[in-house]
RNA sequence: GGGCCGUUAGCUCAACUGGUAGAGCAACUGACUCUUAAUCAGUAGGUCCCGGGUUCGACUCCCUGACGGCCCA
């Protein structure tokens, strides 16, 4: 089971030397005076104050790097913020301390205190006066130079990876940064967060299979939800206007580069508000959230500049299809001509899905992986949106918008379903579509509808998908570079 | 679910057509008071993913399985 065993017993023998010379492994009083960072800022801003009779520091981190060299040596060494030199003289920090020094390994964490100076390549340096052992490591790091690359190792063993690969910091940096900017904008626009349950007795607001729980006292089965849409709603009855949430969804399905069971969305309402004023917020949000994370409006995508400048296209889903999709202008109402059409194209559409679904299945092939910057969508059928609002001049479609940046869909937004009649007849109309052996259609939500029955506000609300912008915002190729600890099979 | 690829020392990777499994880093011993992937001398380290098969002989060929990656549905 542990292969390690034999770099582990070295190290166990070392720890046992260590104790009977009464030093403690793992002690708690070293209080670092700054941060490796600020240090560095110092050196920056006022290398005046620096020299072997200048200020003194206390810095900690962990040993990356150790250059031995008789009875002097050089550490690299790392916090969470930076890392730095120090230079460890026996006859400065004394023998018992210097040959404790000897006794460590790389990934023992340490701390140091001494003034700095410049090497002969003028790297500023600490100059250890006093030198302490902070936590001791059993087991060896991977190899300094090309670290860990396995992606298996990296995901299931992260901190691995976040020790050895910078750039995987940095994206968990930026992800961090992304929610902490939109969670902003939202409370400067006057947003209220809130939180609705993870466990639902109904999953709704989506079309998937959601995951099954049950809880013990109450004796009744429960799904980790799917959406919160049928809840933020639901508030929006209650009135609380304008309202966000930022958190978890589950889904029962496959992985992949764009998948993973569990991710993070943010889902928002505002009460007085269209679908088209939430594409003016997603463009505004958008634009801000990029400018700050790269300082400008493009990013690179694997290959491709995207700009996030205002101003995005917004392409009726059926124009979309004929201009960019490629379909006969004349055929795009004519389902039998369009079922011959995707056969033609070998693309597998059911006999008896319906003509806005035929329509969504095109889409998705012939124009969403062409939809490289930021492009609205709108106009979705009325089949395929069983939350969205009618559209007042062509009924059969609805207020509806996605966005898709890098051929993917990013979010989903539309102006909301009041009418509790119209919301009902929809659910109906989905109940017929599970009949027919659709698994992932909608569950009727009477609990729903009767709070619609109350009267809900004129409302729109949209959903982003988290990881799926940080994916891009970090070039990253696959999901499981931007969740922690992405989904795997057991192992062992 | 299907196709292709991968799994060898703690880590990163080699090993030709089937003939005793190798390097660098890390580790260990020794030398060295300005190193920068330090250097020099030496030492040790393997369930070649698991299980079967073919063969005088398998890391290598064949089959089953596990885990992972990419692509497709």
């Amino acid at each position: 089971m542990d292969k390690a065993t034999k770099l582990i017993q070295v190290r166990k023998e070392k720890i046992k030397e260590l104790k009977e010379n009464g030093i403690n492994l793992y002690p708690n009083d070293f209080k670092p005076s700054c941060s490796i960072k600020a240090l560095k800022k110092i050196i920056e801003e006022k290398p005046e104050s620096l020299g072997e009779k200048g200020d003194e520091f206390s810095i900690a981190g962990r040993m990356m790097a150790i250059n031995k060299m008789g009875k002097s040596s050089f550490i690299r060494f790392k916090d969470g913020s930076d890392q730095v030199q120090a230079y460890l003289q026996k006859n400065r920090i004394g023998d018992e301390t210097y040959s404790l020094f000897k006794k460590l390994d790389i990934g023992d964490f340490i701390g140091v205190k001494g003034p700095l100076f410049q090497t002969r390549t003028g790297e500023w340096t600490i100059l250890a006066q006093e030198f302490r052992l902070l936590s001791k490591a059993l087991r060896p790091l991977p190899e300094k130079f090309h670290g860990i690359k396995d992606p298996e190792k990296r995901y299931r063993q992260r901190y691995l990876d976040l020790i050895m690969n910078d750039d995987t910091k940095q994206i968990f940096l930026k992800r961090s940064k992304t929610i902490a900017f939109m969670r902003n904008f939202f409370e400067e626009k006057g947003f209220m967060e809130v939180e609705t349950p993870m466990m639902q007795p109904l999953a709704g607001g989506a079309e998937a299979t959601p995951f099954k729980t049950w809880h013990n006292a109450l004796g009744m089965e429960l799904f980790l939800r799917i959406a919160p849409e049928l809840y933020l709603k639901r508030l929006v009855v209650g009135g609380f206007e304008k309202i966000f949430e930022i958190n978890r969804n589950f889904r029962n399905e496959g992985v992949s580069t764009r998948h993973n069971p569990e991710f993070t969305m943010v889902e928002f309402y505002q009460a007085y508000a269209d679908y088209e004023m939430l594409m003016d917020l997603t463009q505004e949000m958008f634009e801000s959230i990029v400018k700050k994370i790269s300082g400008s409006t493009k990013i690179e995508y694997q290959g491709d500049m995207i700009d996030f400048k205002n101003g995005w296209q917004r392409i009726p889903m059926i124009e979309s299809l004929t201009k960019i999709g490629g379909i006969d202008p004349g055929i795009i109402n004519d389902t039998k001509a369009l079922l011959d059409f995707a056969k033609e194209k070998n693309i597998q559409i059911t006999k008896k899905d319906r003509h806005g679904k035929v329509l969504t299945k095109l889409f998705d092939i012939l124009v969403e992986p062409r939809l490289i910057q930021p492009t609205f969508i709108t106009g979705y059928p009325v089949e395929v949106s069983p939350l969205s609002r009618k559209n007042e001049i062509n009924p059969e479609l609805t207020d509806r918008f996605e966005l898709f940046i890098a051929g993917r869909e990013i979010a989903n937004g539309f102006s909301e379903i009041n009418d509790p009649e119209d919301q009902h007849d929809r659910f109906l109309m989905q109940v017929r579509q599970r009949d027919e052996g659709n698994s992932e259609a909608h569950i009727m939500d009477s609990d729903y509808v009767e709070a619609l029955e109350y009267g809900m506000p004129p409302t729109a609300g949209e959903g982003i998908g988290i990881d799926r912008l940080v994916m891009i915002l970090t070039n990253s190729p696959s999901i499981r570079e931007v969740i922690l600890f992405p989904h795997m099979k057991k192992n062992i």
